[in-house]
DNA sequence: CCTCATAATGAAAATGATTTTCATTATGGT
DNA sequence: ACCATAATGAAAATCATTTTCATTATGAGG
């Protein structure tokens, strides 16, 4: 089982690899998304990370969001309002599954999408790149909450 | 057939029955909508919209779409980007699949995902309300245009 | 047709997210 | 230690969207 610690060190790793270099601000940034169980906003980012780091700026948690993208370390949630969030990226394919009450994120994979992508290039003679597939739902928590 | 002038027609009554007043702001974003064969936004509206209607504003255009939006006689495209562009919506469940190239949109419905969303709920312990399904790729047109 | 309450409008300002600019600082190869 | 330059943060700019507010236009009732 891999502890924060090791995914932390190993995201470090891997941007110096590319040519990054390590500074404290990054460092700062990816424990947050190395341990957050829901998807984080830049702004939320630069909250919790200040309290670590107070020298933080927002545009430093931008910036630092788009490299670890380019990576594929963390994968984009398309907000109901247009804003975007960020999450650990898993290994394989998966989509997100979001709690319209408390933010909680989960991940599933096993969407089989292929016969369905297969039928619509058929039908519109579109050539398919790629898809977005996010569920939207009330979390175990939140479920039993509003029952009361 | 539906040409556009009686749908166009049937929107207005619509907002008529529903209360509101028939405008000339609001025939005219209505209009452009109706006969969109890509999805609006709203900058674009207002554009093409004073062409019609020189006093037009584009806080108007907001106003209207959330209207229109109500009443289930738009849609909601969320782009990568994170805006917004909406279009016409069908009868049914349905939806979308952009071309990447020229923004395109075409519409599709059929897709089953039942058991995906079952097996989610079971997996997860989530109560699925809703989902957001959208497919990426280039239009024939494009396909044959970036063959060269 | 005329009146009038008020729904609707557009201009301007405010907001909030994201990007750009730029002078300063910190990293890491030498 | 030195130094080229990658990275940073502050401030300003940009862009989409919302709020505010004074003015205008709609449509129900007379
Ligand atoms: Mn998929
Ligand atoms: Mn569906
Ligand atoms: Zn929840
Ligand atoms: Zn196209």
């Amino acid at each position: 089982m891999k502890t924060d610690s090791s995914t932390t060190y190993e995201w470090i790793k891997q941007l110096q690899t590319c040519g990054y270099r390590v500074t404290a601000a990054r460092q700062t940034i990816v424990e947050l998304l190395v341990s957050s169980t829901h998807a984080l906003s830049p702004i939320e980012i630069y909250d919790l990370g200040r309290k670590e780091y107070p020298a933080l700026g927002l545009v430093t948690v931008y910036r630092t969001l788009e490299r670890l993208d380019e990576l594929g370390l963390i994968q984009r949630v398309h907000m109901p309002d247009g804003c975007h969030r960020y999450l650990r990226a898993t290994q394989g394919h998966q989509h997100l599954l979001l709690c319209t009450c408390c933010g909680q994120v989960e991940m599933f994979e096993g969407d089989d999408l292929s016969k369905l992508t297969q039928r619509v290039e058929d039908t519109t003679g579109y050539h398919i790149q790629d898809h977005w597939l996010q569920l939207f739902g009330l979390c175990p928590r939140c479920t039993s909450q509003s029952r009361q």
